[in-house]
DNA sequence: TCAAAAGTGTTTAACTTACACCCATGT
DNA sequence: ACATGGGTGTAAGTTAAACACTTTTGA
């Protein structure tokens, strides 16, 4: 009985899409690449996998690493493995990607490593306005695909705001993340509706402005029910300062 | 610039998990192995990704193999990878998992290959009754998860039936994975209504008793709105015939 | 004429939406 | 006082659950 690797050695890294709110925006955190190929070039953080450590492990390592982005608190999901052949142009590199979401964080977050981490707004990577290195732009769209879906049915918002949040900072992670407009009365009710998506601290938050707003923390569901349904809100319009 | 392989070459297969309902079961395909390790244990049908193909190819292409099924109307899609170190006893090989729907075949599916193939039905499986091969039972149970999640919000109840289909066979379908009871009447109405999730054919089947049965055929959608949420119905209790 | 399965109509309850209105704070 | 954002109440409209009832076949 031989190795195994004279079937197919191939190499396996991990990448992981962490999404955030940032500024109102939707905004994806990438590294810029020091090495060939693509140098220069921005990238999503990630690398290969150790001999001895399963993925999951790998990409929280990568992650801290390269962007200082870590604990056990930060939310992480596998996504799907990208293995095209020639997706690397050095040969055969199979990734798994991850996809993370973190709240918004005091400070930008820069890496221990060489690399500078900078978050970016995910349109511009959409859209192909900024261009990043290997498939990279594909696994974004695959990542906001599933963030997007994932907040419908469940409670996955709530890894977008710190541990304390209000209802108003919750609201905007549908808004932002969908792009539409959410009646901030009936969101209210729903949220509080659903069992043990929040739970109440009994704090309050005092703004600039306003009545203060009740402090909720995460509650134990990870679904969510009754769903909240994406086509149940009207899409807001990119605002047209002529008009 | 050196040979990626250096870094981390590790084996790479493909293991797809195939649903069927047959005998008002949810069962899944298993096939019997010809070598060591855990020879004439059963396993997932899978095998390695070739040098120059892509993951969903190879998971085709083994399929075809070793079972016989096959046709680009199969329903596959990725479910996960498993990278546990020690997974398989020969050395590091990295898998990612596929979950492939198929309606119920007229005869049972011969491999063309040397090896067995069987429908087992998924609860020996997932009550570990049946031992599987390396961490197949695992991966069973994540195809199994996915494919009663995605009942809920797409059209995937579909890819379990024929190509023109009764609403009760496909009524049955969303019965037997959930393991519930479902009103036929508000079924009907639900899934009519639902835009682009069935065509009629205008066809009817006549049974040995009662009405004939309007025959449709899948429609062009792919999600399901409004979702068929497996909370609104009903569990089927398993009956005691003592009682 | 009966049994069995398919399909329609109707009642009632639950939920959602839109929005009027009240609350609590800083200025 | 008033502006601002937080939060509750409620009426109208929509959807879904339960189930009575009709249709269409084979025996």
């Amino acid at each position: 009985m031989g190795r195994v690797q004279r079937f197919s050695g191939m190499a396996v890294t991990v990448d992981v899409v962490v999404l955030t709110i940032r500024d109102d925006e939707l905004q994806v955190l990438l590294v810029e690449r020091g090495v060939e190929p693509f140098r220069g070039r921005l990238a999503l953080p990630g690398g290969f996998i150790r001999a001895e450590e399963d993925a999951e492990p790998a990409a929280r390592r990568e992650l801290a690493e390269e962007t200082a982005l870590g604990g056990e608190s930060l939310y992480l999901e596998q996504l799907r493995t990208f293995a095209a052949p020639h997706r690397d142009p050095r040969g055969r590199v199979v990734t798994v990607a991850y996809l993370a979401i973190a709240p918004d964080l005091p400070v930008p977050v820069g890496g221990t490593d060489a690399r500078a981490a900078r978050w970016q707004p995910v349109w511009s990577v959409l859209s192909r306005d900024v261009e990043l290195a290997f498939d990279h732009a594909g696994i974004v769209e695959h990542g906001v695909d599933r963030a997007r879906s994932k907040l419908e049915y469940t409670t996955l918002a709530t890894a977008f705001c710190p541990e304390v949040f209000t209802m108003t900072e919750l609201r905007r992670v549908y808004e932002v993340v969908w792009g539409v407009s959410i009646d901030a009365r009936n969101f209210h009710r729903k949220v509080t509706n659903a069992d043990d998506f929040l739970e109440p601290t009994g704090e309050r938050r005092v703004l600039e402005t306003g009545r203060p707003a009740a402090l909720y923390r995460r509650g134990p569901a990870r679904t969510l029910f009754p769903p909240m349904l994406r086509t149940a809100f009207p899409p807001v319009l990119p605002s047209d300062p002529d008009s």
